[in-house]
DNA sequence: GCAAAAGTGTTTGGGATACACCCATGC
DNA sequence: GCATGGGTGTATCCCAAACACTTTTGC
């Protein structure tokens, strides 16, 4: 085994893309690089992933240092999206990102150590490497989650009306629903339950608040649309 | 961007799942490992990928080298399945491991360089590492992978008949189909269409036989079961 | 009373499922 | 003529899709 004495790897990046739902739009967090390469240009969240560190630890701390959020207790579900043999970021040599796509709601990012906004997904500025493409992937991957899954309760606060419900879909496939039929499929569905609370807001008829029965990912019984 | 100087990335491997249909049974290759550690178990095939190498190509060098195939050549498919932070394979400390799902399709593996070995899915021998889980985790990506898209072709010959079609699903998902409604619910999809050759083996009638419109892969109109 | 969002049922068509017999061939 | 696998049709049920009006509230 010689010739592992000789063996270099490549560098190892994290990256995350983050959506969130805000004004009823599918949004994915980005930040402005403060150095090069690509200095000041519209970039995921990531970094270099050094040894000793599994992908999610490194993810973790970098998160944390670049943004201020905690990938633990801030998000409400992670998984692991895609590895990309990105161009070099590291002017030594080929890079390997292995991505991470997160959902949360209502985060607050007004302390954020570095500057970072979010984008609706349909109204990217123009990104940093690859990382426009690396969104829209993430996007068809969320799309087929939310069809198969009870992913959407990633989007959404502890009780929602059925209406907020429908919105979480509708902003990720990008048109609209028929209300009657969506609410009569998501209650067979049997994933979310009742509350007693309803929500008052504005001059019309109050809304049943409902939760997910289950916040871990399940397999629907029957796909949906 | 003093601290890049310090950086040292972790290990990076490439294994591959290759999955072919042997006996109307999903079987896996697998190699038995000529060193330490886990010497003489059996292992999916994989090897280090160093700077400079993508992950294709890191994976296309190793598997010709270890088990005389080309990756471009002899597979009917391949993509990338999931990137494992595996526990050590390399003393130095952690690894993470870039895996492959492939197919093929009548491989000729008797020149290999290695002892290799197609084994069925469902009765595999003790593995080396975690190599157990990756399959079974392949295993469950290829079964959803047929029932959204035509990927039943890389395990097929050119032309092929309905039945050893059929055999390819039950095959996958481990339990039987209907043979009626598999064919109806199949030439409806319009993903295959009828050659004018027939296929005479046995002392039976002989069989249609059936070629894909594409060979890449595309999504189904209706998904599948 | 009116604006605004919540809530609610029925009809129709298509596809999934279940199920059993005839056909073409080699020997 | 018989064993073997290839090939075919129908009835039922469930679900997806299309579609519009009533209810409850704040002002």
């Amino acid at each position: 085994m010689n010739y592992k004495k000789q063996y270099i790897p490549p560098t190892l990046t994290v990256d995350l893309v983050l959506f969130q739902i805000i004004n009823n739009e599918l949004c994915v967090l980005l930040m402005k690089r403060p150095n090069d390469p690509f200095k000041g240009m519209w970039a995921l969240p990531g970094g270099y992933n050094p040894e000793s560190e599994t992908t999610m630890e490194a993810l973790n701390r970098i998160v944390k240092n670049k943004i201020g959020i905690d990938t633990n207790k801030d998000l409400s579900y992670i998984e692991q999206l895609y590895t990309f043999d990105t161009v070099a970021r590291d002017p030594r040599g080929h890079a390997v990102s292995v991505t991470y796509m997160g959902c949360s709601q209502n985060l607050n990012i007004d302390k954020a150590p570095n500057e970072i906004a979010f984008f609706p997904v349909a109204k990217l500025p123009k990104t940093a490497y690859d990382h426009a493409d690396i969104v829209h992937y993430a996007h068809k991957r969320m799309s087929s989650k939310i069809t198969y899954t009870n992913a959407a309760f990633a989007f959404l606060a502890d009780t929602f009306t059925l209406t907020e419900l429908q919105f979480v879909y509708e902003a990720i496939f990008d048109r609209k629903l028929d209300k009657r039929n969506f609410r009569k499929k998501f209650l067979t569905l049997n994933l979310i339950s009742e509350t007693k609370k309803i929500q008052k807001v504005g001059a019309h008829r109050p809304a049943k608040l409902y939760k997910f029965k289950s916040k871990s990912i399940e397999e629907l019984a029957r796909s949906f649309e």
